[in-house]
DNA sequence: TCCTTTAGTAACCTAAAGTATCCTAAACAT
DNA sequence: ATGTTTAGGATACTTTAGGTTACTAAAGGA
């Protein structure tokens, strides 16, 4: 049995399943491992999230304990993200997914252009 | 690029992401690892989820060509559930998915029984 | 003096996901 | 005759994730 702060889980991919529950979390850690990332970079990069949007997701993070947010004091304002130790450990699950959208693209679609690869 | 019917993606992580943006998916897959199982059983053991919504991720993953579905001609009515061969790559991203849980719950959580290990 | 830039916040809305409850067919056991 | 079992389907409802638009503060530049 898994328990974090009084949620209990029966397995430990559960557990991992639970932080990751949504569309955007993961995609942010991706844009995340190769460098620290400023806000306005990581909108950029990641296109199709509103600024809404990534701005909850980062704060979902942050309580999560998987990137950590450092705020310079100027004008206009500069923030910005990094993973925590606990946030650079999913990068062979990254990998892997990143491997997987390769086969599964092989099988049942098209591969023009191959995205970046990690270091 | 990565197409997928006329979806378009720019990265293979993204195209990973896409097929698995809901909380079910992956766990279903996760007990699908280490045998087939009937509709009944994956109700048991995935005791969370509602019927329907088995009933309907089921259907997702079937179209996405992920899992196997053998319909048996008897009465009350058998239906089993497999992993493709693309399903079953999905076993190493799993298991990182089964390492982080367990690392992020040492961190910031207590373990008190480990769920099954994959072989 | 006004515009631009950055990292948000607030209020509102929609679509999708998920829940709850009830119903079915047909074989078998009691 | 009746109840049980299995894999759903039908309907109606609630919840939540995410999108849209508009707003802000404060420094620096034109």
């Amino acid at each position: 049995m898994y328990l974090i702060n009084d949620k209990e889980f029966k397995c430990s991919v559960t557990v991992t399943l639970d932080v990751f529950n949504d569309r955007w979390k993961l995609a942010i850690i991706w844009h995340l491992l190769d460098n620290e990332k400023r806000f306005k970079d990581l909108r950029q990069e990641i296109s199709e999230i509103t600024q809404k949007t990534l701005t909850v997701k980062l704060k979902e993070l942050e309580a999560k304990n998987i990137i950590h947010r450092e705020v310079f004091a100027q004008v206009p304002p500069k923030v910005v993200y990094s993973l925590t130790n606990i946030g650079k450990k999913l990068e062979p699950l990254l990998q892997e997914m990143y491997k997987w959208g390769i086969d599964y693209t092989k099988e049942f679609g098209t591969i023009t252009a191959s995205c970046k690869n990690i270091k």
